[in-house]
DNA sequence: CTTTGTGCAAACGATTTGCAGGATG
DNA sequence: CATCCTGCAAATCGTTTGCACAAAG
């Protein structure tokens, strides 16, 4: 899980098509260099940590062109807020339903489902499996 | 698939401690009548088609009521909305990604995942299993 | 220099909330 | 008759949009 270099990034934005700014580079740089699928809000707070980067319009607008680009996906867990994931190959998720924190499972984890007993007429795409339980940390009685 | 009676829907609700008032029956046997998993907008037009039933806030609170009390359950498909299932046993859901159509897939339907290669230290409790893909109307060319 | 992105603030849509009157057990 | 529910309207929260200015290629 190495972290692509700053070239990297400008250079697949770049392939994609995508402008480099400022902006779009740290949502993006942030989303890959973390795996808990952050919140708008989150993606806020962290960028503008230690100095101004983005406002907040800006980061739905990157959102929303590196979600065109193929490059990030939405992560829909939780009612009434979108997350956000830069891996974009399949795999499965883990939430924890005590602190709603959120694992990836990698596709390797769980076995592969097949789809013969599926109903005729339905032609499947892709598939994810969502699984809910509670993480070590809420176990230990957190 | 039979519906429940009037008076078998009546004794689920006492028995979850829920007073039966006109508007939570009428949401509660609506989403027992119905497969398609509706929003809040759907059910607000459907239930007051003929007659005015409920409000929307009162919708929203009887929904709130059944979720609390175990007889129906939220389902996150889309962002943005909330739709709701009364079917609160396991089961899988095939969204389509033409039409937005959503459909059940019973549990007998996909193979049961095991859970042996997940990481140690998280306790599974639950899963689903989201397909994506192209429904009957929609491949026909609709 | 042309095109596209940014930031601000206003607009928007889904959901929640406060409260006065009404229905339930 | 005490408790809880309903309906209305205002409030809230996440997200989108319009527009003037700035930056990217």
């Amino acid at each position: 899980m190495s972290q692509p270099s700053t070239d990297a990034i400008v250079t697949t934005l770049k392939a994609k098509g995508l402008r480099v700014t400022p902006q779009r580079f740290a949502v993006y740089a942030n989303l890959l260099a973390r795996t808990d699928h952050p919140t708008v809000e989150q993606l806020l707070v962290d960028l503008n940590q230690y100095c101004p980067v983005s406002s907040q319009a800006t980061i739905y607008s990157s959102l929303q062109a590196l979600r065109t680009a193929g490059l990030i996906r939405e992560v829909l867990l939780e009612a009434g807020v979108s997350r956000y994931d830069a891996k974009v190959e399949p795999h499965h998720h883990f939430h924890c339903q005590e602190c709603g924190s959120i694992e990836d499972i990698g596709w390797d984890a769980l076995p592969v489902v097949e789809f013969d007993r599926l109903r005729v007429g339905l032609q499947a795409h892709a598939y994810e499996i969502t699984v809910r339980g509670c993480c070590d940390r809420c176990q230990a009685g957190n």
